[in-house]
DNA sequence: ACAGGATGTCTAGTGGCGCTAGGATGTAGT
DNA sequence: ACTACATCCTAGCGCCACTAGACATCCTGT
């Protein structure tokens, strides 16, 4: 009984993972309009309503596979940021890593931002790989600077932007460079032109 | 002959203009998602077929809600600029107003700026409200400075972002004050913390 | 004045969507 | 062997965006 149930434990997790895989490879190959749960449900040679009882709905599946995209871009931030020449340039780093991220996988990415998911930002519901994502940019600022959250909130909203506008054709796409540039430029700097001997509380990590 | 055509473009035009406004009065009320060619023809007194006489499908009536949008955000912004004490808060001033338009009609935002639409963005054929209200942030910094519609666009971005990701609550909705005075801070002072007199090419406007 | 044609509108449908009820099928424990 | 249960599928619901074709209405030329 014990170990059947274990074996049907197991299968079940499997399946789960098909399905969450299936549905974000679907939605890479033809974007997120394509993915109906009748053809999710075909490829993972299922019906569809066992999607229904792994699921509650098609939301929470774009959840799932979020879920699986915020662990990427954790870990993708955080290579890029130990990879970056000195901590002062961490920043930047993380930044171009991040619209790196958002362009190479569209679909992830809007799974991750800009559709509807049960996902719990900012509080004590956050699941880790968010958390950690986001403390990927929160780390890039001095640890006694005790508005460093805010400081990442507004980098990340920028990066956002710029993923999200050039993504949809709203700002050209070709410009994302200098724009990260300017961007980075800005934040880096302590705010009032305060020479950098004393940017001890807001600045971005020194080398 | 000519007359009679006259009056029913007049007609045509009218009816045009009533579905555009009924669908953001819907969309404004209920979302959206509530926006069917259904309860839009219902709401109208008319068929769904007339509907598509009038728009070539539901996108080309959300491209004409935010074209409706456009010509708002430009003239709420241009107000703002205008009413802004000195020359030197017209970018904070114009910043304020944008969130502010963003939090105040999250619909009208959205097919502005999230929802896909047959608008033109950054080019030949970009609509003039649309132009308009991106030549606000333009105006905001000194016109000798050949690289003010990439900070434009920057400062655009990254006010997308922050309305965006607070209004999915995915970043926490009461920190958007502290945000907008970070972010205009850091936008407003020029690169490598320059002493005020000689932001002469990449600053924002003097006082 | 009136027939013929253009214009405009509606009824009724198509195929696809997310989602679910209820029955068939196979497995587990007595 | 038989009951009880879990699993899975067929079939269908109400909705969606969108369209074909019938019908009515109005304008125009004789």
């Amino acid at each position: 009984m014990s170990a059947i149930n274990e074996r049907r434990e197991r299968e079940r997790a499997h399946r789960h993972q098909l399905i969450v895989t299936a549905a974000r490879e679907l939605a890479e190959a033809e974007g997120w309009e394509a993915v109906t749960t009748r053809r999710l449900a075909e490829r993972v040679e299922y019906s569809q309503p066992v999607l229904y009882s792994h699921f509650n709905g098609k939301d929470a599946i774009v959840s799932a596979v979020a879920l699986d995209g915020f662990g990427e871009l954790a870990a993708h931030l955080r290579g890029a940021r130990q990879a970056a020449p000195e901590p002062g340039q961490a920043l930047r780093a993380l930044c171009r890593a991040y619209l790196e991220f958002a362009t190479e996988r569209p679909a992830l990415y809007q799974a991750m931002f800009v559709m509807p998911t049960d996902l719990k930002f900012a509080s004590t519901e956050t699941p880790p790989p968010l958390r950690a994502a986001f403390d990927e940019f929160v780390s890039c600022f001095r640890p006694d600077n005790e508005r460093r959250e805010l400081f990442a909130e507004v980098t990340w909203s920028a990066l956002h932007g710029m993923a999200v506008l050039s993504d949809s054709g709203r700002i050209p796409a070709d410009g994302q460079e200098e724009r990260l540039d300017f961007l980075v430029t800005q934040i880096a700097d302590t705010p009032n032109g305060a020479p950098k001997g004393s940017r001890a509380t807001t600045g971005p990590l020194p080398a």
